[in-house]
DNA sequence: TAATCTATGTATAAGTA
DNA sequence: TTACTTATACATAGATT
């Protein structure tokens, strides 16, 4: 598609590498975008560059936002953009799950929402780990008296997550229980005893 | 690039719709590919039909074995190619981490691999969630014995992996306090203490 | 349905600025 | 770099089986 026809292999000239990365990049998010489009489905592309930049498109902007709010801790982050950029990845996982259970009959979509807050509360929790991942790398380069408060701090914040996930377990745990009292009475659930998955 | 010129907006027939999601899907896996080649650089793309199915690529197939070994369970599963989808998500996620840890010189790089093992196994924990919840969805059509056997089994499991991530837990802050003492003396991690990262 | 064909529109490899 | 230009190669819309 050129003055020639190119091999399919690695482009071993350094700029004319980047070159056509920039080209074929841009002209593969088009095409993406496109299908997404013409064929109204849900597209998620992610292109690292060897030097670590991140490129991505994905259709599906507003459960972007729904994921944002799970994980709103981001925007405190002075690189909020890099980490946006984890959050529409998480997304993408996400995704799969929100579709399959849009296909599911409207019963069991309703049983399913506590577990799918669990799941996204799961992916939250994992963006996190990251974070401090990152956090822990920045501070290689501070003071030991530095560090030593900030580890505390974290070593807190994943107490805090730990403890939310048994919190959560306890949830999945009491839908569980509401689930199988439910089908005892009918065989399936009514959307009005979803409300009555957590006790009171 | 057809007969004629196509409006770039939602193909109102379902029939040419599909026909064109099928020819314009693998067009840009074949684009995705070539680009991964030419440039040598790690591309995912996930493709989600209205119908729920996925389609995918992605480069880096070997750190996908590396996460498959932390995602084992699925092979466990009748619908192991379903779950080797999501698989293959979580990779696209952990990719980006694994890329700026490579950027990261060779000491920060070591002292990090505990937590990128934390990281995966929190992966794995979100997959596994999913994967319950592909269960549940399931039970629904089994009788109630059958299910208290398995929502059973399922507790049982969450808190084995809720008890490992505790452990985890112990692992990083042991990590930590490792990091705090190494740097005390040099400022620096040396290779070789990286391995006394846990206790013998 | 699913392949195959083919006219045409697009993407892009080099060249140029 | 970064952006145009242009000749070609490629992708694909619609038609035909």
């Amino acid at each position: 598609m050129g003055r020639r026809k190119v091999e399919i292999k690695r482009i071993e000239d350094k700029n004319s590498r980047q070159v056509t990365f920039s080209k074929r990049r841009s002209g593969l998010i088009k095409k993406a975008r496109e299908l997404s489009v013409l064929c109204d489905v849900e597209i998620a592309l992610v292109v690292f560059s060897s030097r670590g930049r991140l490129y991505e498109f994905s259709s599906g902007d507003s459960l972007v936002k729904l994921l944002g709010r799970y994980s709103g801790h981001y925007e405190q982050e002075p690189e909020a953009s890099k980490y946006y950029n984890k959050a529409v990845l998480s997304f993408a996982e996400v995704l799969h799950i929100v579709q399959s259970q849009l296909e599911e009959s409207t019963i069991e979509q309703l049983s399913l929402r506590d577990l799918e807050k669990l799941e996204i509360q799961l992916a939250a929790t994992l963006s996190g780990t990251r974070a401090r991942k990152s956090q822990l790398v920045r501070e290689t380069i501070l003071t030991r008296q530095e560090k030593e408060k900030l580890l505390k701090a974290e070593n807190e914040g994943l107490e805090r997550e730990i403890a939310e996930m048994e919190k959560n377990e306890d949830c999945r745990r009491e839908m569980a229980i509401a689930l199988m009292s439910n089908t005892e009475n009918s065989g399936h659930l009514r959307q009005s005893q979803t409300l009555m998955l957590l006790p009171p």
